[in-house]
DNA sequence: CCGATACGAACCGGTGCCGTATCGAAACAT
DNA sequence: ATGTTTCGATACGGCACCGGTTCGTATCGG
């Protein structure tokens, strides 16, 4: 967000007001080009410009170039943070563990995957993806906390591991299309319970 | 491999041979780029070329373009498939999945990544990834199988499920750095008995 | 030594993008 | 009405790169 200031302080500029349906339509365009499966660095002003229905000055308008245009559209895309409702730990991470990687805009699934290469190679897309999965985080490692606390979880877990293990079988499903058999709507119950209750005969 | 015939049968043709140098070259300069970071589209002939130190013709005579290039560049990479001891399940998991996006070359690990959004673009990508990864998913399920036979893993068992909960976290891990503090070395082995004995309390 | 082939370098035509400038029209404040 | 700013559109120069081919040279077998 380079200079938005759409309320308060400003002095009522002269002239015509920037178009809010511009702003909207360049932010939706980008992040549908992304979704339709281009690159980072594939993306180009041009062709969002087109994409939009809109001169490429109105964008350089508001941004100084792809990379704030970027970091702007794919915060807008992050969506809301589940809130387990804190009755069974299991039913919890049900949830949480059927909200890895499926955002609200739909957009988001075909999105992350073309992060990846992105997101190990710079470091500002590495925080910014950091920035955006750390709250979902947080709220895991709460619920499992939790869970030790109760006794329903091993008094020596290792949170971190735990996590890696909820959340990177729906992760490698989604990204990867691993199993493309399995059902993603059952996944999430059967990567919880299997991983609560072990493969292990008891 | 297009025409690349380096011993038997040829009939000994005339004029200067093909160099082998020049080969080796163009294939290392291809997966080099590819370990930095550049995507598949984005790769080009000329740049493979400055980068191996040899005229494009010499990578036009050996190969139609740049798809059936990356096929045998990738096709080298792909490395050996581990063999497990077969006496312990869970030894033999923690080999199988310390092995999960670990391959022989350590260019493998910057390189998968970065094939990540082609895999979900191009069905024939899919394919050569999926072609590249059902050898080891096979002998793993084979393990898994002899687990459920020995009884030392539950008779109910999904082996697609349980499959995805043991090489997802490795994964997730090496492919997104998804913990930047776990250790690589040890994960495999915390993650193979997590899955097996669960997170409950017993 | 000769013909044949491969070699690297250089070349060519084409494409796409960036960032800016300009245009007539439109939308606001005064 | 007037001045200011933004609008979408279009054009521009410049640049970078890319795919494929050509060219003179190097290296082989015979």
């Amino acid at each position: 967000m380079s200079d938005m200031n759409p309320t308060a302080d400003a002095p009522r500029s002269p002239g015509r007001p920037r178009s809010v349906r511009a702003d909207e339509a360049i932010v939706e365009a980008t992040l549908d080009l992304l979704a339709e499966g281009s690159t980072i660095e594939a993306l180009s002003i041009e062709a969002i410009a087109a994409r939009a229905g809109v001169g490429k000055a109105t964008i350089y308008r508001r941004w100084p170039g792809k990379d704030a245009l970027l970091l702007d559209a794919l915060r807008r895309l992050k969506g809301v943070v589940p809130q387990p409702a804190g009755h069974s730990v299991r039913d919890d991470l049900v949830l949480l563990v059927g909200a890895v990687g499926h955002n609200i805009d739909p957009r988001a699934e075909r999105i992350m995957p073309c992060l990846v290469p992105e997101v190990n190679r710079s470091p500002d897309h590495f925080q910014l993806y950091q920035n955006i999965i750390e709250p979902r985080r947080k709220i895991m490692r709460e619920v499992l906390r939790r869970g030790v606390a109760t006794g329903e979880l091993r008094a020596d877990l290792d949170i971190e591991v735990a996590m890696a293990l909820l959340t990177g079988p729906m992760l490698v499903q989604r990204l990867l299309r691993w199993h493309p058999e399995l059902d993603d709507r059952l996944l999430p119950e059967r990567v919880v319970d299997g991983v609560l209750d072990g493969l292990r005969t008891r």
